[in-house]
DNA sequence: CACAGGTCACGAAGGTCA
DNA sequence: TGACCTTCGTGACCTGTG
């Protein structure tokens, strides 16, 4: 049952960032996450979108740059490539690195919100908590009886705790992409550093924003920013 | 919780240290180590990535040479490996003498405030499942009671309020040892040494501050060539 | 008790196809 | 285009051994 909610739109795994259960939807369109892909939470349309067309240059469809939605998704291309970009998708440099772009407060108060209605409507949700509360009862059965005859005894069930883990895998191709100046202008310093410094660099800093977000569409967003070596 | 770290680098074992229990971690990526392994200090994953692929041949993946981080560890895998055998790693038999790279005392310093702050988050973690659990219960508690009631044909008690147990799970206490202080103090300035003697300078500088020891003269450690970048 | 090595579930990548 | 599939590396867990 999901009744809380971290949301990181970083690349390091919950079990880096020392969450346990995390709830991810896709950075790019708002739909349900899949996982990591290419360096970013990201959905399976997404990610097939990203592997098939990160080479690919494309024209806006449309004069003004479009917002992509799960709706739109497929409407502009130029502009989905972009976002995909502009975020942090990449098959270069990604290994767990922070996303290059914050969550937007705004978009993120959106998402929220949008999942909340889908979660809403969301049978499956419905059906997890009423196996559930099934599983629970059954496992409770038979203290209750005993409570009926006795009244005596309880239990407790425990939440399972979902662990989320990702790995980056290697790929070889270089892409040049024009949303990752800034990122790879980042990484130039590290690379510098690295190249001086004396055993891998103990001066290279990571940074990790992570966005935890509290239940019942109450939003909290704290940055925290953590240093590594 | 963890309160002090007792770091060792050397390939002595603890109670050869006179230390009663020791907080190390992977001098490869940084992680918690779980022990000696392959002759290094080293964490689960670098143990199990040096017992795959200490045979295997890997291109980097970049053109400037990783810094190995927990972050990044899976991400070239050509730069993993060339750290874990210049660190000195191998399937040889090793010999109980100090690994020929120091502690950095400032990464260590950032590992043990990262190790804090996991085990804080954690335990919040698990206060707060806890709290949900109960609330959980609280909620549904008339719910189960109608439940087992209407199992049983019969009332039940209302005014049990039954109690949430916390279980605590483990908490690894672990023993302080003084004279850590001194160790990585003296290692400092060695470290600092170091960093400074490749500094400005052509960075293909070979040390040849090799230690090299054998035990029982059948230890040949594979020519650890310092390569730093 | 500590380390070596085997096993296996899991997640990411890339291919295929309706 | 996106769902589905296979492949493979990873790391947690387990067992064997001295």
């Amino acid at each position: 049952m999901l009744s809380f909610y971290n949301v990181t739109n970083t690349v390091a795994s919950s079990k880096q960032l020392g969450i346990r259960r995390v709830v991810r939807y896709c950075l790019i369109c708002g739909d349900k996450s899949i996982g990591f892909h290419y360096g970013f939470l990201s959905c399976g349309s997404c990610k097939g979108f990203f592997r098939r067309s990160h080479d690919n240059v494309y024209q806006r469809k449309y004069k003004t740059p479009c917002i992509i939605t799960m709706e739109n998704l497929t409407d502009c291309k130029a502009c989905r490539l972009k976002k995909c970009k502009e975020l942090g998708m990449s098959k270069q440099r990604h290994s767990l690195k922070p996303a290059n772009v914050p969550i937007d407060p705004i978009q993120q108060e959106k998402l929220e919100f949008e999942w909340e209605v889908a979660e809403q409507d969301e049978a499956e949700f419905e059906k997890e908590e009423e196996e559930r509360d099934a599983a629970y009862i059954a496992v409770n059965e038979q203290v209750f009886e005993n409570a009926a005859a006795d009244q005596n005894g309880g239990d407790l069930p425990k939440n399972e705790a979902e662990e989320v883990e990702n790995d980056n895998e290697g790929v070889e191709e270089e892409v040049v992409c024009e949303g990752d100046a800034e990122y790879i202008e980042e990484n130039k310093k590290e690379f510098d550093e690295a190249a001086n410094s004396q055993y891998g660099g103990d001066s290279l800093k990571t940074e990790v924003e992570e966005v935890k977000s509290d239940e019942e569409g109450e939003v909290s967003i704290d940055e925290a920013e953590n240093i590594f070596f």
